[in-house]
DNA sequence: CATGCTGTTTGCAGCGCTGCAAAAGCGTAG
DNA sequence: CTACGCTTTTGCAGCGCTGCAAACAGCATG
């Protein structure tokens, strides 16, 4: 079988007595064809069990039929649940997903968004970028059509798919206020360039504040390199370390909460009476947790379909559409690390 | 630029005077080229920003330089960060990975493992099987390299690449007993053809007893259908339903352990007091949970590099290699769930 | 100076498919 | 019976690269 010379069109075309490019019309399904050939045709297609051969069709039609999804991390929960319905999404579409993860290396993410190092590799990328500066953005290879995720304003060259943060945060912090909580913590901050995410939703703390007439505890906001546990464990300690310690914590991603309570419990506090934590992502680790994290749950399926549908857009159109801005619909999802053990409930 | 024409060999060849096949030997990085002609071509390919259309390549070279991984569930910790892995191997090859769930799904399976739909999509496949039966891996297509992760044994023309199940479930088993536990209970039999892996720790759970000279409380084997934390909340709840319920409980995963951890915080007993709780996979939730989970800790890097490089060496070779049953090393982590407070940690 | 030898470069065919435009069929109208 | 418009089928060129084998060095040797 090796090298054993595969199937192809011709020898279809052949055994059915046709052109073979009237075999390659049956097997795309264009539209005229008599049902006499197409049967005809379709009896040898099974008979020699052909298969077509992607890579030559691909050359031939000049686009690879496969998109890139770029992650900074593949372990973290949030990305591989979205990433499972990109996969979905797309393959619906006939196209297939290549992944990589950059680990937050901006010189790997400013490649991979000028189409890696070889052309036609994927006819187009949805990007959750992490250290990808706001020129890298720019000065692209504009002609590969772009789909960014998570926080970064489009410039009108491609389409942005998110929450909006800023209110998604107010709400949380809202909530946290809500419960009478009064020194309000927050885990997360990046004030610096790539963090504009991190940035929002600090933002939106803000807001949250400012609604009620409360001041900001400046000193209880807290920035961290990355949004995983061990960053928020260690910024927890570090908060427990101060006198006057917070009585609530927003916690910008789950895992960043998840490390907080680690802390908290490890520290004999209880959450959430000593201290209240809220999330951010809903991921399914939060939902299992001791206790269950009360987060800000964005609507996962819909920003995959809606990147993916808009990529495909994209792709398929000759003149580039608008970039657009396209928020999904998040909410808050209270469970026991704020609320107490009344409200546990296993979703 | 977009269908403008793209930079192709020949306008380098032309740029630089020298055949197009000569500049393809320079972009392979081929031997036999004087440096004088390899500057030359080195200076035009820069000049005119040539890049590789590997489209046109693979379809020359008959192999599309990409390779399947194959999971059940993309979302479940354990694959992600194996994936995280293999990407990183494979990208060392050069080799780019396609990602396909197939969420248990038999027929998806049996089709991914015969090439897919379409010939040259992926060189090779690692496989995480789940649905899949022995005559559907038998009388697939065999000139498809393969290798297999998980439990399944190698018939000889595909490897296998996994960890030693029984000892490992056995090891944590007899950890369970030193703690001087007696009733032990087992979460996540599947005594059925697809459920081999969880076979073979049932039957480390097993001999670890008879090792003892204890009797297996056979009540306490629970089946699950899969290893996530909601069956693991599941039959937990089962388990604590009965009269004499266990005082250590032996998960086959990290997941089904979070899960039975919820339930028994949940009703208020305490881990690992009342109940011990062990579970296998080392994700990194367990490490972040209250407590934090004693598991087994299989050596993924190894795992995801032992299968890239035998997927590779497989494809690369013209006479199929003798399939291998390739073992990688595991260890007991001791944490929280099982020792209690004094041995916490954050890895 | 012819001969052979290694090292470098070239030309051509072809991977298997699709785009395009022309050719062929076929039914209806003049 | 011819002309016309429609649908269906075909032929050809070419996507951009690499495999192969031949051609052409350049150099040492007899």
């Amino acid at each position: 079988m090796r090298r054993g010379r595969e199937v192809t069109l011709r020898d279809v075309a052949e055994l059915a007595g046709v052109s073979s490019r009237t075999v390659s019309n049956v097997v795309n399904g264009y539209a005229n064809v008599t049902e006499r050939t197409r049967l005809r045709v379709q009896q040898a297609v099974d008979q020699l069990g052909y298969r077509p051969n992607v890579l030559a069709r691909n050359l031939a039609r000049g686009r690879s039929g496969q998109i890139a999804v770029v992650v900074p991390y593949l372990d973290t929960p949030y990305f591989s649940e979205l990433l499972q319905g990109i996969i979905r999404a797309a393959r619906v579409q006939g196209y297939n997903v290549l992944i990589d993860q950059t680990d937050g290396d901006r010189e790997h993410e400013r490649m991979l968004i000028n189409h890696g190092s070889s052309r036609l590799l994927f006819d187009g990328v949805i990007f959750s970028p992490l250290g990808l500066s706001q020129e890298a953005l720019a000065d692209r290879d504009p002609a590969l059509p772009l789909v960014i995720l998570g926080e970064r304003v489009s410039d009108g060259t491609f389409d942005h798919v998110g929450i909006d943060d800023i209110a998604a945060s107010r709400q949380a912090t809202e909530h946290l206020l809500d419960l009478g909580r009064t020194r309000l913590a927050a885990i997360g901050d990046q004030p610096y360039e790539t963090g504009e995410a991190a940035q929002l939703r600090t933002r939106g703390f803000r807001e949250a504040h400012e609604r009620r007439g409360l001041p900001v505890r400046e000193d209880l906001v807290i920035g961290t390199p990355r949004f995983n546990r061990v960053d928020g464990a260690g910024a927890m300690a570090h908060l427990l370390d101060r006198d006057d310690p917070p009585d609530a914590v927003f916690c910008y991603s789950d895992l960043v909460a998840l490390g907080a309570i680690h802390t908290l419990v490890g520290r004999g506090l209880r959450v959430p009476e000593d201290v209240a934590v809220i999330g951010y992502d809903d991921i399914e680790d939060g939902r299992y947790s001791n206790p269950p994290v009360t987060t800000i749950s964005p609507d996962k399926e819909m920003i995959a379909t809606t990147a993916v549908e808009r990529l495909l857009l994209r792709i398929g159109s000759p003149t580039p559409p608008p970039g657009l801005e396209l928020r999904a619909p998040h909410r808050l999802i209270v469970r026991e690390s704020t609320a107490g053990r009344a409200s546990s409930m296993i979703t």
